[in-house]
RNA sequence: CGGGACGUGGCGCAGCCUGGUAGCGCACCUGCUUUGGGAGCAGGGGGUCGCGAGUUCAAAUCUCGCCGUCCCGACCA
């Protein structure tokens, strides 16, 4: 079988009992797994719509409801329709079969969690958690990640004879996003495929969470998704090392720094990189005043002095923990990265308002820089080489050769620039490009934050009590969907691969064409079912055209056209859908010659 | 939470400025013709114009309030 993996349990030579689906009183194939089907479009709930939606500009979120995979319920709120819940299951076998095979134990969490559990470990008040009373006024909330959940179960968990441990399970999540977008792309209730490792130390989460990068490239891989693993934050949770899995595409909501040669990828948040050099002009000995009146951008600054704007720093003045003053300081051209300011002040911050800076700078933003005031400067990097023009506090004036070290001592020098298109990689010297991409999952190392929180311990060897190091791992297969929409997708439709196609062959009959060419389809139709594949057969009373048109929509692999032609010399069209490639072939070989078609297509 | 836009049959929209019969295209139902890339003709069904107040003889239209939705930003275990 040169078919994809999960398929192998459905062929027709596994000798299982056959059923078929379509039709009262009649069978239903039915497999391990799940069903191959034969369903006909005159049946079939496929609600498809011919004009663009005027809510919908994400490519996924627009080709879904075209397709008729999902509806709307509210804001951030989607039902999956039957073609949509089809390629969605395609999706969750896939991340089954391949926790199974890491041996991840699949258990099933409630979505309604009683608030002590969060209470506990201090997230009770989140702001996305959905909270709620029963009717005796006892505090529930909805789950919007089960940590809590699984770690009040590994509290049954007593002694190290019983690590390690996998559990996972697709349970549904609740969160009061602020701003729900793109269809199922960002939504406020979805299911999610986590995973939580429990283990004796350190070295035991490490092979855990090898495991499961292991299991998810494999995971996106089969879904036929482009996608980066890539170092990211840890974020708010702690934890000793995380990564997410970014899908590329337009519509995501992060951006990614990529190496032109493939061997650096991270998150821009936690991304370092070398920037390019700037053109210096001819150094001084000490900084040297220069008037540039009006000029308090770079631009303008660069224009008037004319020399390379890489050649210039720009100061931000911030309130930071504390409500100290801070100078940022980066070069011209570079941007200020929150987070990343944020992790070297140890807290969060605010710009400083225009009053502050006056009194403490004695100028106005446009002219501030690093010389000749009492504050704590934090500077770039990128600043630790050179002399650059910066502000001299004094307005309408600049300083030619400011050079760290001898004129400033930073407080700090630290990585707080946004990496950019350009930057040169610290691993090989390549270029770097930015690119938006979507999480489609992540995993991470707790630790021991839940285990502690929640006495989740176990006696080890010696007798002594130890909390049980964890680690969490999750995937959106409803997310993973949309991405690989936003990847597999032309200007008429979805062009799903194979593995998660929620139908894997599309037979279209033309036209009224008569009994005859009704019963050639339906033959052809049932043949290829046979053969072990999900056909939709479109034995609709419509024009040809529309017909044409919602299968390049739903975007099966393979279409086979039967019409009038076909009457005339036996045969059928194939068509594969991604390729647009279309071969005329025996009606009688159809199973045939789709089994050879399906091993090419991807 | 800040900024912007929108809310009128299932979908896409016009009408609103300048108050007076609720309209168009698609979809839907019936009949006839048609059928290899979203057909034609004829007939037909379907709308508390988001909700609530107010102004007015009269409100889809003007005023105020609320609700909802989308987009940008902030935020995002």
């Amino acid at each position: 079988m040169d078919r994809s993996w999960n398929e192998t349990a459905e062929a027709p030579e596994d000798g299982q009992v056959s059923y078929r689906a379509h039709g009262r009183g009649r069978s239903a194939r039915v497999a391990l797994n799940h069903m191959t089907q034969m369903l006909r479009a005159s049946r079939y709930f496929l609600p498809t719509l011919r004009e663009n939606p005027a809510e919908a500009e994400a490519p996924s979120h627009r080709l879904s409801l075209r397709a008729g995979l999902i509806r709307s319920v509210g804001s951030g709120l989607y039902t999956l329709m039957p073609a949509g819940l089809r390629a969605y299951r395609k999706i969750e076998n896939i991340i089954r079969e391949e926790m199974d095979g890491i041996g991840a134990q699949e258990i099933l969490m409630p979505l309604l969690t009683p608030a002590e559990l969060w209470q506990a470990t201090g997230r009770y008040d989140l702001p996305e958690l959905f909270r709620l009373s029963d009717r005796n006024d006892r505090p529930f909330v909805l789950a919007m990640t089960h940590e809590e959940t699984v770690t009040h179960h590994a509290r049954e968990i007593n002694s190290y004879r019983q690590l390690p441990q996998t559990w996972y399970h697709f349970g549904l999540k609740e969160r009061d996003e602020p701003r729900p977008r793109a269809g199922l792309l960002r939504v406020r209730e979805f299911t999610l495929k986590d995973s939580y490792t429990f283990d004796r130390d350190q070295a035991g989460l490490d092979e855990a969470y090898a495991a499961h990068a292991g299991a998810y490239r494999r995971i996106f891989d089969r879904c036929g998704l482009e996608y980066y693993e890539v170092e990211s934050d840890v974020g708010l949770m702690g934890g000793t090392g995380a990564h997410e899995y970014m899908a590329p595409c337009t519509s995501g909501e992060n951006d990614m720094a990529l190496c032109e040669n493939g061997d650096y990828a991270a998150n821009v948040d936690v991304a370092t990189s070398l920037p390019t050099s700037p053109t210096f002009p001819a150094s001084r000995t000490a900084p040297e005043e220069v008037e540039t009146p009006g000029a308090t951008t770079i631009d303008a600054l660069a224009s008037m002095l004319d020399i390379d704007p890489r050649a210039t720093s720009k100061a931000m003045p911030v309130v930071g923990p504390g409500d100290e003053v801070v100078l940022a300081l980066i070069r011209g051209d570079h941007r200020v990265h929150e987070l990343k300011l944020q992790r070297a002040l140890g807290g969060g911050f605010r710009p400083a308002h225009d009053e502050e800076i006056h009194e403490v700078f004695g100028a106005d933003g446009g002219s501030l820089g690093p010389i000749g005031i009492d504050v704590k400067i934090i500077a770039d990097e990128a600043l630790q080489t050179g002399q650059f023009v910066a502000g001299a506090n004094r307005n309408g004036f600049h300083l030619w050769g400011v050079e760290a070290g001898r004129d400033y001592q930073p407080a700090l020098v630290a990585d707080i620039r946004e990496a950019e298109t350009g930057d040169i990689c610290t691993h090989c010297g390549g270029s770097l490009r930015i690119e938006p991409a979507i999480e489609v999952g992540n995993i991470f190392k707790l630790g021991t934050r839940y285990s502690e929180a929640l006495g989740a311990t176990y006696l080890d060897e010696s007798g002594t009590e130890r909390p049980i190091v964890m680690g969490s791992y999750g995937i959106g297969p409803a997310r993973t969907m949309a991405a690989v929409i936003e990847q597999h997708h032309d200007d008429n439709g979805i062009t799903w691969p194979k593995a998660v196609a929620p139908v894997d062959v599309q037979v279209i009959v033309l036209g009224a064409a008569g009994q005859e060419v009704i019963d050639m389809g339906e033959s052809v139709a049932n043949d290829v079912h046979a053969a072990g594949f999900t056909v939709l057969l479109d034995d609709r009373d419509q024009r040809p055209g529309e017909k044409f048109a919602d299968a390049d929509m739903l975007g099966a692999p393979i279409r086979i056209t039967v019409g009038k032609k076909s009457l005339a010399d036996e045969s059928i069209d194939l068509r594969g859908r991604a390729t647009g490639e279309e071969t005329r072939v025996p009606a009688t070989s159809a199973a045939e010659e789709i089994s050879r078609l399906w091993a090419a297509v991807k």
